[in-house]
Formats: structure tokens, sequence, C-alpha cells
DNA sequence: CTAAAAGTTCAAGTGAACTTGAAGTCAAGG
DNA sequence: CCTTGACTTCAAGTTCACTTGAACTTTTAG
């Protein structure tokens, strides 16, 4: 009861309860983005905590954010033991402002894809989200087509 | 003939305005993404508000919204006439489900990061225990392991 | 008119993130 | 013990989103 063999999970069942194929598990510990222990025959054990670590995975996974960064943050927690209150705290830093950034990006987004209708669509003109690259204003001579970019 | 020369875009202008390489601009066309006219010669040129798909086609990729799901709400859009109004009342409300779902998810990956230090998840004596450098641990009984889900 | 810059097509290459297949090993139920 | 299902490694294949290269044409500046 106290320590069932529960306790380390076959790559199946975390591959099951993360909801990933068992070849991304691997494929995520070959990338060194977990870690298992193995049996005496060969086979991979995981504690539990790498679920917390593949739900983090998946779930930057779906904004593009890429498996190298996700090891470069990874890099900084322990290999071989529960990442705890400090790990998470530091991790929880570090990745603070990335996303806030990246979610008033989004919201931004949506305001300008949503408000462009009750607005008139002027605004879309000088949206920094759709033309970040954009240098309207600074084009030097010509006519300037503020008015005539309406949509 | 409403066109003035400047009203049409080389690739090399639009791509320099996106902020996004010539090839990827031809590779957009190709997937159907946006459409040109072409010159005499074959060369395309594209109306100015390609630059405006091209900026949302951007941004959508920032947040690891793929092509296909661009395509098939720029489907909907007309191919030879610029957008207007309706058009992106009708694909903002699209967006609008998409967006709204993307920014969810944004949330719970924020909370995941920073919400397990807080919210008393990540029990102080499961710290305690795996993690026996963890000086915050002051209180709870002797070592016993948690109940198998503390995330 | 000419040379260079920018454009064209098409095929093949790249890198990220996995997946699939082959050939074999381990673990659990009957 | 034996079978079956889950596991092992390793190489090769797939998809996505482009990029690069070769060979050639068009456009533009001098």
């Amino acid at each position: 009861m106290a320590y069932a063999p529960t306790d380390l999970l076959t790559v199946g069942e975390v591959a099951k309860r993360a909801g990933i194929a068992t070849s991304a598990v691997r494929f995520y510990e070959d990338q060194g983005l977990i870690s298992s222990v193995r049996t005496a025959g060969n086979q991979r054990r995981y504690p539990r905590y790498v679920l917390r670590r593949l739900g983090v995975i998946s779930a930057a996974r779906r904004f593009g954010i890429p498996l190298s960064e996700l090891a470069e943050v990874f890099g900084t927690l322990p290999d071989n033991r529960m990442p705890g209150k400090g790990d998470w705290r530091r991790i929880s830093k570090q990745w603070h402002e990335r996303l806030e950034k990246r979610r008033r990006e989004l919201e931004r987004l949506e305001e300008e894809l949503v408000g462009c209708i009750g607005c008139g669509c002027l605004s879309l003109s000088t949206c920094r989200i759709l033309n970040p690259e954009d240098k309207l204003a600074s084009d030097g001579p010509g006519p300037r087509r503020l008015e005539t970019d309406w949509w």
C-alpha cells in the first residue's frame, strides 16, 4: 500500500494517461525532455511526475513552441527527482513573460479580426500584429494609402 | 483600369512588406492561400489586400495554426476581389471560436506552469520527502507517500 | 541596347516532430 | 512452460512548411 508497483509507469501507461503515442514518449526521452529508469529487462519505467512534463509539452506544442525551447527550460530542472516548489517557481518565472505576451497577442489578433467590422476596418492598417514589419508610416515619399487601405 | 500600376505589387515587394521570403509567398499561392494576376511576361502581380492575408497568415502561424485551417477559412473568401465588410464579418466569426479556444489553452498552460505553486496541489510534504533540501516544508508527519495524483 | 536584378518553373533538399516496420526481448496470465 | 501483448532498438518513412538550386525569362536602370 505504501509502495504500489504503480509508482513507476510503463511507457504505455504514461502514453495513455498523457494522451500521446508511445513513440512520442520515447522520442521525447531521446530528445532529453523526460527521463526514465530501466528495469532489469531494460524496459522504461517513468516516475509519475513525467505526466506533468508531458502535459506541459503537449500544451506548449499546440502553440508552436518548439521542443528545443522546452528542452532549454527543462534543462534547468532536476533529472532524477520530482520537480519541487522552487523548480516550478523558477520555470514559471522564465515562462510567464513569454506566455503573457503570447496571450496578449492572441487577444489583440482576435480583437482586430472581430473588431475591424465595427470600427470601419481603418485600424487594420495600423495593426502591429498583422503588420509587424510593415513600415507604412515611414515609407518615404509618395501617396499615403491610409485612407484608401480601408480594408 | 481602376488600378494605377502601383496598385499591383511584385512578389518581391509583397514579401518585403509582409516580412517573409519570396519563396514563402509563392508557396502560399501554390497552396491556394493567396492569388495573383500575371503580367504579359508571366510574372505575378498581387493586389494590395494580399498583404492583409499574409499578415493574418503570419500571425496565425505564430500560434501554431496550420495552413490547412487558414486555407479552410480563406476558402470562403472571394478570390478575385477585395475582401469586404461581409467577408471579414464571416471570417471573424469563424476565427472567434478558434482563437477563443486557443486563448483558453494558453491560459491553461500558464496555469499548469504557474498555478501548481500556489494552489496546493504540489504538496509541501511530498516535496520534503522527495526533495529533502527544500527547507520550506516544515510541517507534516513522517515520511509517507502522497496520494497518487498529487498534480 | 545591354547587363543586372528580379522574376519564372520544377525538382529536390531541409528540419522539426513524429510514425512505422522489422526483428527481436520481456512480463504476466493461464 | 507457454503464449500473448507490451516492450526494446534502429533505420527509414511521413507530414508540414518552407528553402534551395538549376536553368531560363522578364523587367529595369544606365
